[in-house]
DNA sequence: TAGATTGTTAATCGATTAACAATC
DNA sequence: TAGATTGTTAATCGATTAACAATC
């Protein structure tokens, strides 16, 4: 296939893939189909090829897609073949823990610099980083090649570090406060909302014993 | 309109709109367009409406609607009327940080207990919990009648921990170990992966310093 | 050759957006 | 009455799934 943009469901899934494949590598597999990717990852198998042939034709006929050279490939368009540097903005409580995920994130991609905007926090040790004061950001994005931010500062705060961020020259935002980023539009900024996730949950309880609803399953 | 099933994506904006109106209803404001909430979550106002018009006629004509009274129906719809008690598994680092969101889920949602599997983790203090050791699970789950599980272990421990979740009697579980959870089609699951979130944000990174390439933007 | 599995087209399904009558 | 804004239908857009020829 090739061309064509790709949907960002598309793109969410290639690191789902990747981990799995990853696996599947460690266990010396060599070959898989779209049908056991399917069915492990809880997905289509007819989606699988379908996403991968937009950025090539990387299976066999008959035989499957080779582990080795897929993770290639995948690690290739998410662009993670080169080491892609990431700085963590907030040593609160959620920014110590995403911190530690270093060694989870060994397809290089890295946290090499934690930020803080409180005196309390600057200088302390996070694993090998120490928290440094948000005025040093902008210059250690530029020495690190930093190309991507976490934020993980209370809501009212996350549209000015996003602020700074982008002032700074970052070119993607993972943003972990409840609040809704404004970035121009070649910023991408993806949200994870620990709230929400779980407030949307509730909704699919089954109704609990003090209860006369029957509206919806 | 009212019954048809109503889709996923709109049950994981109403939290988003109940947060907002919240923030609203602090700032004393009283009435709301689905244009004012559209311009400030991002959202398209016509979609908006659609979304609250699936579980009645929540508006006036003419007017908007009425912050309290929009607030009172979404908790009713999310069932965070009534107190809904979570339960967390994995007292890491990130076990930790999201515990300490109690305060923000305000809304009737509370995690009331905190398991690990680890003896060197179990008697610890977090916030006024204590951390309690897995085979406790059953018994607490059914004392505090937590209703819904969060899974903070590491990715290997996350398919058994759901299964003890299961048995104990939850009805939801909300999944941050980057493994897909294999469940019976009663109990909901949500995965939230930090490293999924950050590959894929790679993706749309426009090209670095040392490249060729131009397939795409 | 027979069996397996891809890449791709067509069919289906679902979600978003536009438009507007109803009405406050 | 005039202006604003809902609730809802119809139009559009996009994503998923089924089916199958190509081929290893």
């Amino acid at each position: 296939m090739k061309a064509d943009k790709i949907s960002e469901a598309v793109v969410r899934r290639l690191p789902v893939y990747l981990r799995y494949l990853n696996e599947l590598h460690k266990r010396e597999v060599t070959t898989v189909s779209s049908q056991e990717l399917g069915q492990k990852l809880d997905l289509n198998p007819a989606q699988i090829r379908k996403d991968l042939a937009y950025f090539g034709d990387f299976g066999r006929k008959g035989i499957g897609y080779d582990v080795v050279y897929l993770i290639d490939k995948i690690r290739h368009i998410l662009k993670i073949d080169q080491q892609i540097n990431v700085a963590l903005v907030g040593a609160g409580n959620l920014g110590q823990a995403l911190s530690n995920y270093n060694a989870y994130l060994k397809d290089n991609m890295k946290i090499v610099a934690v930020f803080d905007s409180s005196p309390a926090k600057i200088g302390h040790q996070i694993n090998t980083l120490t928290v440094q004061p948000m005025d040093e950001l902008r210059e250690t994005v530029r020495q690190l090649h930093i190309r991507i931010g976490i934020i993980t500062v209370p809501d009212f705060e996350a549209q000015r570090v996003a602020d700074e961020m982008i002032e700074s020259g970052i070119g993607a935002i993972l943003n972990f406060a409840p609040t809704i980023i404004k970035a121009p539009p070649h910023i991408r900024i993806h949200a994870t909302d620990f709230t929400t996730d779980l407030l949307s949950l509730a909704y699919y309880l089954e109704n609990g014993k003090d209860d006369n609803e029957n509206d919806d399953q």
